[in-house]
DNA sequence: CTCCATGTTTAGAA
DNA sequence: CTTCTAAACATGGA
């Protein structure tokens, strides 16, 4: 589920493995993932070149290669990325595989094919094609509060607007909504102070949490939602159903104890 | 067979 | 301009 923290735990992957190795062979398995750049041009960017840094802007992947190029991947809903040696098998559903001249390989796999690879210049020229909003990491507390000014929509809306704020997803707006004790169709006008003091911490805690958890289920805290997020799950601290519904056309979960609706006295 | 799923884009309505 | 919905993309799992 790549949303920042999924891409992030990518980001330190290729960091920590994939630098300054050389590249001898890309394959492209499915080119209906490329966007703008054909086949030929990956190849000919890659062969030859080496990683040599590595830039995320909410759920976009940079990679840097050593003439200054750069390489996009996006993950759409189902992506990954695996970093393997030549005696492992290649993963199911590879789109893409990078070989290096010490044996590994880089793989971009994808069961939907929704995702982007893609080449451009520099993230920020990217960044700005794309109209992305601001990286939800690292954000500060004032430009978090101008950014909520003036908008009505319901706050799960708001926070997964990609253009407003880049990054989080269907699954961690969850998640923040519930640490912070705001219900997901709560307008953000409606949010008072305390509401959107709230509301930022969650988003920080919840995203250091998750990056420290390298965005794996089974290692998040236990008060996290994440685990019980499903039908049939309950709340990971009082123990009451979960409840759905249905905004933006993407479903949501949350503790209809923690997370009441605006107006009526909420107890986080 | 039907319904649903972590994301994005686009068209259209209110 | 803002907000929201539905549909489309492609495919597997329940």
């Amino acid at each position: 589920m790549p949303e920042l923290p999924d891409v992030e735990t990518y980001r330190r992957l290729v960091t920590r493995h994939a630098l300054r190795q050389v590249i001898v062979r890309s394959s492209i398995r499915d080119a209906g993932v490329l966007d703008r750049t054909p086949v030929p041009r990956i190849h000919r960017a890659l062969r030859g070149r080496r990683f040599v840094g590595t830039h995320r802007h909410g759920k976009y992947l940079f990679l840097r290669l050593n003439d200054d190029g750069w390489m996009v991947l996006h993950f759409g809903m189902t992506g990954r990325l695996r970093y393997y040696g030549n005696r492992e098998p290649e993963p199911q559903f590879t789109i893409m595989v990078i070989s290096f001249d010490n044996g590994h390989q880089l793989a971009y796999t994808s069961r939907r094919k929704l995702g982007i690879v893609d080449m451009t210049d520099a993230p920020r020229i990217y960044v700005k094609r794309r109209g992305l909003g601001i990286d939800a990491l690292g954000l500060d507390e004032p430009t978090f509060m101008a950014l909520l000014t003036g908008h009505r929509a319901a706050v799960k809306n708001f926070l997964m607007d990609q253009h407003r704020l880049s990054g989080l997803g269907n699954v961690y707006t969850d998640e923040i909504l519930f640490h912070a004790g705001i219900h997901p169709k709560a307008p953000v006008d409606k949010l008072n102070q305390a509401d959107r003091r709230r509301l930022f911490r969650s988003l920080r805690s919840v995203l250091d949490n998750s990056i420290r958890a390298q965005a794996h289920v089974i290692r998040l805290p236990r008060t996290f939602l994440l685990p019980h997020r499903h039908k049939g799950g309950r709340c990971p601290r009082c123990g009451t159903p979960l409840k759905r519904l249905t905004t933006a056309g993407r479903t949501a979960y949350y503790c209809p104890r923690h997370q009441r609706p605006w107006g009526s006295s909420a107890t986080p």
